[in-house]
DNA sequence: ATGAAAGCGCTAACAA
DNA sequence: TTGTTAGCGCTTTCAT
């Protein structure tokens, strides 16, 4: 970039190189291959004794050139150290081979296997993940996704805290599958929040708790809203009585407050949002001389690293965050392959109580 | 990619704009500005009257264009809904404005300010950040590594788990700056492990804990070996002896594992290579009768998020890893702006000590 | 300050 | 199956 003394190319302009072409003033350089800069496919091409567009078929759709010939170039290109480049492939075909993830805080221990289960999918298919942390903010989700939008091949768009508008005018532009939250018209897969909610009822029924109180999540969480109803329907389902605590900041802060209120009515059964809000709960209303499990059970919801560090380990429903991850980057990659994003009801992934201390029964 | 019918062309090649030169046979078409895919710089100079090179400039170094022209043309393109293009700019830059940043295990707390300082300054500084996890396999680190490294300005690299030869390597294909690890000839920023385990001593030597137990970390790593080697140093200064268990493994299994040991010969002051081996001792002492801290205190290391909520919450020693991650970046980018890589010794910021409870004095 | 034109390295018609 | 030839959209000399 700013050499003005080149003069001799190896690119495709010229036809079948120009030989001993030395212009008359220059001081005349040894006969080197190549200049500068990474082997292109014109000197694999030129060493190989091929066309370049036969190397790039080589490399790009193996089985469209004679196989002998294939590994020739092949052969050549290892000894020339030759790697094809990724800016000039996607700038060709407009495919980068990148891949958005966007969640809403790395820090959340949810989003580890989500992330996880992204990745691995994401790897097989031949894609790399590009990392979106919007830090629960919408205006910085919208700008890290703006700056991601044009050199990716799609979008996993995890608990969006964007508006549904905004979302659908994103996934006009390129491919996207939603997580943790179904968006109308855009292909969706979520955990059974309904079934969730409805396993740790009937857990805590079973123990004979009744009523039960649930510590609710943030007012404009989708994912809230989808247990609060499944809850209600659960409660008359099983027979079981519920009462809503909340909206509730979904951290350990939230559960602290959350605590402050329950202890005017206790119930001896407790759901909460997520295991960041059990968690506070649970300190809060030890330090204030109330026994767990033996005066309130209490079932959190995610299945967190940390709900297995507590004292006493949490009760909670797992969701399968990993497979979650996998099946939203099968889709969008049959997305990207040209399927049509299917406008169906969302893909629902199973969920499943995990039993550990902080539930026993009603004493 | 596929029309065969494209005739009039909008781009480079043809002069001032081929009037009305619809071809003989072809269908007249309407006089259709643009015929697919975003606008380009072609679409912007014609409209705005400029050269396509004007536009470019206006864009790529504002300053070396006429203020009134380049607002013209930022109009114009607002207009249009023009973007420049990322990968036709990489490939004529060779810059893409993209930085990996490479951690050994993005589930693991240690990680998260790590990367949002990672984050947070490569924003500032104009730079996406491609996150790279290679779930503590130095193969899926390499290759990892090895996809990322053709499309990204510069590396960060994260406690590797490769062997300094291959980290030099990679080095001398992009920019890299190492951290949590010290390369020789390869810039660093590392905590200051010896004054973090000082103070850890510090502390319990003034609780009256003497002598005390270091639950050792992994064998080969390298922060181990640097905390081993400070609390030997700091022994020495403080007359309190040090005792070594290990090596563990730097998970609350390891700690467990380190428990059964330390009940052989039981000290009353214990610091532990990282808060998830303080955590797993503590929980299996516990379970069997030890209580924290009037039997045994223990210091922990990092203060990752769970070390604030485990029973009794742990004393531990917090690392600076957002401005650890910050200064890395701060680093990659004057090497990529074209600073010599610094040789010189590690970039060491400084730790501290944060109380919690679970240390106490000897009783 | 602006324009003209030559690439950057690869893919994809089209032809042979 | 392979070669020829245009581009992909932007940057960057070199002129003007």
């Amino acid at each position: 970039m700013g050499h003005d003394t080149d003069e001799e190319r190896t690119g495709p302009p010229p036809g079948p190189a120009p030989e001993a072409e030395t212009s008359p003033e220059e001081p005349p350089s040894p006969v080197v291959r190549r200049r500068r800069g990474a082997p292109t496919i014109y000197d694999v091409a030129q060493a190989a004794g091929v066309a370049p567009s036969t190397v790039s078929r080589a490399f790009s759709r193996p089985g469209r050139v004679n196989s002998d010939t294939a590994n020739r170039i092949r052969q050549v290109a290892a000894e020339l150290g030759y790697r094809t480049n990724p800016m000039a492939r996607a700038l060709a075909t407009t495919h980068t081979g990148l891949l958005a993830l966007v969640v809403p805080d790395i820090t959340n221990p949810v989003y580890f296997e989500i992330i996880n289960g992204v990745q691995d999918e994401a790897a097989e298919a031949g894609y790399t993940v590009l990392l979106v942390d919007s830090r629960e903010s919408d205006t910085r989700e919208r700008q890290a996704l703006e700056r991601a939008l044009p050199i990716v091949d799609g979008i996993v768009l995890g608990t969006s805290r964007m508006s549904d508008a905004a979302i659908r005018m994103i996934a006009k532009q390129k491919p996207m599958v939603a997580l943790n939250r179904a968006v109308r018209e855009i292909p969706s897969v979520v955990p059974d929040n309904s079934r969730g909610v409805r396993r740790a009822l009937e857990h805590l029924g079973e123990l004979g708790h009744d009523p039960v109180t649930y510590l609710a999540g943030p007012e404009a969480s989708w994912a809230d809203g989808m247990r609060w109803r499944g809850l209600r329907e659960a409660s008359l389902e099983l027979s079981v009585h519920v009462r809503r605590l909340g909206p509730l900041s979904p951290t350990v802060a939230g559960g602290v407050a959350a605590a402050k209120a329950w202890l005017q009515t206790r119930t001896s059964g407790v759901i909460a949002y997520n295991d960041l809000i059990a968690i506070g709960f649970i300190r809060s209303v030890t330090a204030r001389g109330v026994r767990v499990p033996e005066d309130v059970s209490v079932v959190g919801y995610d299945n967190i690293f940390a709900s297995d560090l507590v004292t006493p380990p949490l009760t909670t429903i797992a969701t399968p965050r990993r497979a979650l991850g996998a099946a939203a980057v099968r889709n969008l990659v049959a997305q990207i392959r040209g399927a049509q994003p299917r406008v169906g009801p969302p893909v629902v992934v199973p969920v499943k109580l995990v039993e550990r201390e902080s539930t026993g029964p009603r004493l």
